[in-house]
DNA sequence: CGTACTCTTGACTCTAATCAAAGTTGGTGG
DNA sequence: CCACCAACTTTGATTAGAGTCAAGAGTACG
């Protein structure tokens, strides 16, 4: 079960470790949200474990405090396809319509708060800084929607790959790590791109081969940084 | 060349002839932009011109105001990919960072209001409902794109299809027409869906023949509305 | 009426999926 | 502590779905 945590025990969760959110710039820092501490509440979900439902009535949104969350969607006959990885001030499910249309389920041990979504909406309302924080999240949203659109619609597998260790590669640098750390399974990453497991196996392996990273487990080290963006796409300016 | 009308002709683009945009519920409307349209300038592009090239520097957001736009990426490599098409009430561009990451063209001859993007961020500012409409369309847009991340993550390419001409359908039924009428080519369509031309043509093709629609160049007419959303994978609830 | 498209169909290829099996790793309990 | 088990990962062999290459059929337009 979620462990629901209440507000008065806000005050440990709230001075968060990380800063940048997403993959784009000029995500929400922490500190977004701030002005609802009041009506958060901080609630604890243990490794794979549901915190949101797929279908649930969308009466809530979600910030992340520590973790790492992946959104989720099932078609009917099990297909599925990972949304996105989200990590500390990234925000979930403030723009659903009645229901979710993805669920949230925790890919580490992970602290979100839960905020009434109208609360957000009725402090956007009254605060234009906080409308125009989340209009900038939300910028950063469809960007990097767009980018996964390409990765889907037009890369290759081992494309999508180094796209991926790339984009984490950034996360991690937000979190100050000088290796790749990826919390997720393959069966995530697969999911995430639209391959298969074994595909994302053998991509690595094959970067491997080519002395493009080392790969132990969950952790990556980008050994050759400028081929590895090659092998992504990566565009240069 | 792009032809620029001059606010002073405004009166005569302003009362749109369409009303909803998009695929998702809760877009904006046309009047959802009527307090700009003093900075509003009205600009015209025949069929395949470029509207905004991508890399452009992002001073300027969109409007449609008639007609079809696409968005589109293109890699180095040329492996194209488009964003999405744009109708009537669709706005394009207000989340670009510093530089479009998509480009815009005319689908068909298009009409379209370009709007500085600092001033729709001023009227946001000051004006709250304003602010919550361009949530409203934000979140549209954000809940299209995840759909599409299922459409080209883990549809096979019938299913791409039959989703396509289903998100078409309730386009062209916002418009009242009995049919759908396709303005983009087979290319435009395999370069949204993640396919090639051929792809696509044989999966019109195999629809045609199991007497689910019916073809005719850009016209198309669902004879088993049902059969169809069955084969896009449509959820009924 | 011919030319230049776009669209459609066919034949073949190739990338990634599927099916299968052999390592690894981590957790549990004897 | 170590053995066993279950889950995850990796590798290999084969298959299938979509891509590529090529040619023909419609259309639109001058």
């Amino acid at each position: 079960m979620l462990s629901t945590i209440q507000p008065s025990e806000r005050q440990s969760m709230l001075p968060m470790p990380v800063a940048a959110a997403g993959f784009a710039a000029g995500a929400a820092r922490p500190s977004v949200l701030e002005p609802l501490a009041g009506v958060g509440v901080t609630v604890r979900a243990e490794r794979d474990e549901e915190i949101v439902a797929q279908g649930d009535a969308a009466g809530y949104c979600y910030l992340i405090v520590s973790g790492c969350v992946r959104t989720v969607r099932l078609m009917e006959d099990g297909r599925r396809q990972v949304g996105e990885f989200l990590f500390p001030g990234d925000l979930f499910g403030w723009d659903a319509l009645e229901e979710h249309d993805f669920g949230a389920e925790a890919v580490t041990p992970a602290t979100v708060r839960r905020y009434p979504r109208r609360s957000l909406d009725a402090l956007a309302d009254r605060d234009p800084d906080f409308a125009q924080q989340l209009r900038r999240l939300t910028a950063g949203q469809l960007r990097a929607g767009r980018e996964r659109l390409v990765l889907l619609g037009r890369k290759t597998a081992s494309e999508r790959i180094a796209s991926f260790l790339l984009e984490m590669g950034r996360q991690m640098r937000a979190e100050g790590k000088g290796f790749i750390e990826l919390p997720m399974s393959r069966s995530d990453i697969a999911d995430y791109l639209g391959l298969t497991i074994e595909t994302v196996c053998r991509g690595l392996t094959q970067f491997r081969r080519h002395g493009i990273i080392a790969v132990e487990r969950s952790k990556v080290v980008v050994r050759d940084r400028r081929a590895l963006g090659a092998a992504g796409c990566e565009v240069l300016h």
